[in-house]
DNA sequence: AAAATTACCGAAAACGCTTCCGAAAAATTC
DNA sequence: GAATTTTTCGGAAGCGTTTTCGGTAATTTT
């Protein structure tokens, strides 16, 4: 099973190899019939186009890069899925690396794509700041690039983002409308721009309800349920747990659940949760865990899209797309919910 | 920022572009001085060699295709993620593509991967065996091709498989030397040959403990966490709930558990649980779940190696690895644990 | 019916690299 | 010091496409 070029078809139809190509990029200066026939004996013996020569006589490789933290957790996934489906239908071929919450390792992967000749970059940064001079100067540049989520608003260059401050501002105002009067923010890391945006949510809901500093804390954690975990430990020590977490996300939810279970609290009777950027075992677990569901897949599609406007034409502004989320309601955080047996 | 080709450098050392070609694939037919002086002008140029020129005159991408049947699950983005450390380190780029569990979106998932030229293929099948015969077919005219996981063993391509087998009779034996006596084992589907090797292994330790077959039933569900809360709604509806099951995964047990635990169950006083394929998760739910580790970066790798031994020679033999991993007694098995409060 | 367009197609250069072939220069042998 | 071998290099073809340019044949215009 060898492979045909073009040269094989027109050989065999007696054409020129420059109408055979014009058949496949259907172009104004051929003869219907003729395209036909090329497409069609062309079906007939499996011929598939060389990507690479295209690549090469085109000067675009139809390759784009993306670049995400991890996805070991479920939500760089989506997204990657989501983008891979999108860029095939259009013509594109994606490679997928992950810097492993590392800024060096991202600042390598992203210069491994440009000297792989991506046409363009979806990148989901870690966290640090470290790399986005390099980044802006490659935007200058006029290199297609898309940002995707854990950057600030302010940067200039385009974007994706989940509007953490308001969905943050509404689980956290569920919380007091349920009338837990003590509740602590663990926070994730608040270099980290999505973090601090959570913060600035929770603050907000904070104020507006008028609860006064004393009753709520913004403990700076990780991401990992581990790093949850830990300020639970911290907590009980100097016995300082209060109504009600609101926490950077699932995995640091759960640590901290766990723990609080270990050590006799009941949950929500005793400490009631909310986490962020649901997973699917927030419903899996006891008591179901609340939690802030983000858009992956439309988020995802409209970097694709931000990005294929930017190849097909440079200098396209600029533009900032802000995306809502869901909130849904479990047992975590509801109080006098009935646990049953637990 | 323009990109310099092979002939910049040679025009500005006066040389022709082979010498400079040669420097880079360092051949024994130039001087060493003139190939370090081309490396180091390249180098402080800020050339990169062109991979495309470079794949089309070579006739190799130097990329390698891996498809999988999901990587929503921590598994599969363990083994991707380790795939593509070695391949990378390698010279190699990967494209990952995802089957969605479906064999059709597998078969054309491949059949784009060969299009676009993969110098070889990595892939872990879903269910079904329909493409096998295509695959096999692929593997005669001398594709570089493994398989990884959900394969039989009988079946002639190289692969690197887990010990189902092994590692469910270990887990099953466990379940029955705690002293449970009538096990369930919820199968996920049997015709996926990891299915069907944790039957056997199921049954072997059944059979060497004497355990007749009304003490024991293996019951088909899926792979997913909803499949395994069906099965218990069924079983409570027929007052059928033995004491203890192994899971052919922690989704599976993970729904299981939800369920039982929603009618009123304890685990593991009423029930106990065994799951598979360990996840991160397996230590934060309440109780614990045992669980079986499967060695995701040691099965990637030496996929990846199987890979780049037939690349550089065809007609390698076809080869078959066969791992081992670990089992975790937590909390979910252990007869007369305390679990404290809960 | 001659002139002007238009439709269609082939030849050839180009994309940036690798590699084969042969030749000049250097080193070795006699 | 001539002959031979070895080292080092340049020229050129080739990888499979796209695309420009120019030309013939067909069609339309006058």
């Amino acid at each position: 099973m060898k492979h045909f070029t073009i040269k094989d078809i027109a050989d065999k139809l007696n054409v020129s190899i420059s109408t055979v190509s014009r058949a496949f990029n259907d172009k104004y200066d051929i003869k219907k019939e003729t395209k036909e026939l090329v497409l069609k004996t062309a079906k007939d013996m499996g011929y598939h186009p060389n990507p690479m020569a295209k690549s090469l006589s085109k000067k675009r490789s139809s390759n784009i890069g993306v670049v995400v933290p991890e996805f070991i957790n479920e939500y760089y996934s989506e997204i990657v899925i989501a983008l891979q489906n999108f860029l095939i239908s259009k013509g594109y071929q994606i490679l997928v690396m992950q810097s492993d919450e590392d800024e060096d390792q991202e600042l390598m992967n992203v210069q491994t794509l440009i000297n792989n000749m991506v046409d363009g970059l979806i990148i989901a940064p870690t966290r640090g700041s470290k790399n986005m001079t390099y980044y802006q100067s490659k935007v200058k540049e006029g290199y297609p690039m898309v940002f995707l989520n854990r950057i600030e608003t302010s940067i200039p260059v385009s974007k994706v983002v989940f509007n953490n401050l308001k969905w943050s501002f509404f689980a956290t105002e569920h919380l007091i409308r349920q009338g837990y009067k003590k509740i602590y923010h663990l926070s994730g890391y608040k270099d980290l721009s999505v973090s601090y945006e959570r913060i600035q949510g929770f603050k907000k809901a904070m104020k507006k309800h008028h609860i006064l500093e004393d009753n709520y804390k913004i403990i700076e954690t990780g991401l990992l349920a581990k790093e949850g975990m830990e300020v639970i430990e911290d907590l009980i020590f100097h016995h300082d747990i209060p109504d009600a977490f609101f926490c950077v996300n699932d995995m640091v939810a759960l640590g901290a659940i766990k723990k609080l279970k270990d050590n006799g609290y009941r949950v929500p009777e005793d400490v009631a949760f909310v986490g962020f950027t649901e997973t699917r075992i927030a419903e899996l677990v006891t008591p179901q865990l609340s939690s802030v569901k983000q858009p992956t897949y439309e988020m995802a599609k409209k970097a694709g899209e931000l990005l294929l406007k930017q190849i097909e034409n440079k200098n396209t502004p600029i533009e900032t797309i802000v995306l809502n989320g869901e909130f849904t309601i479990r047992k975590s955080s509801v109080k006098g919910s009935t646990t049953d047996l637990l």
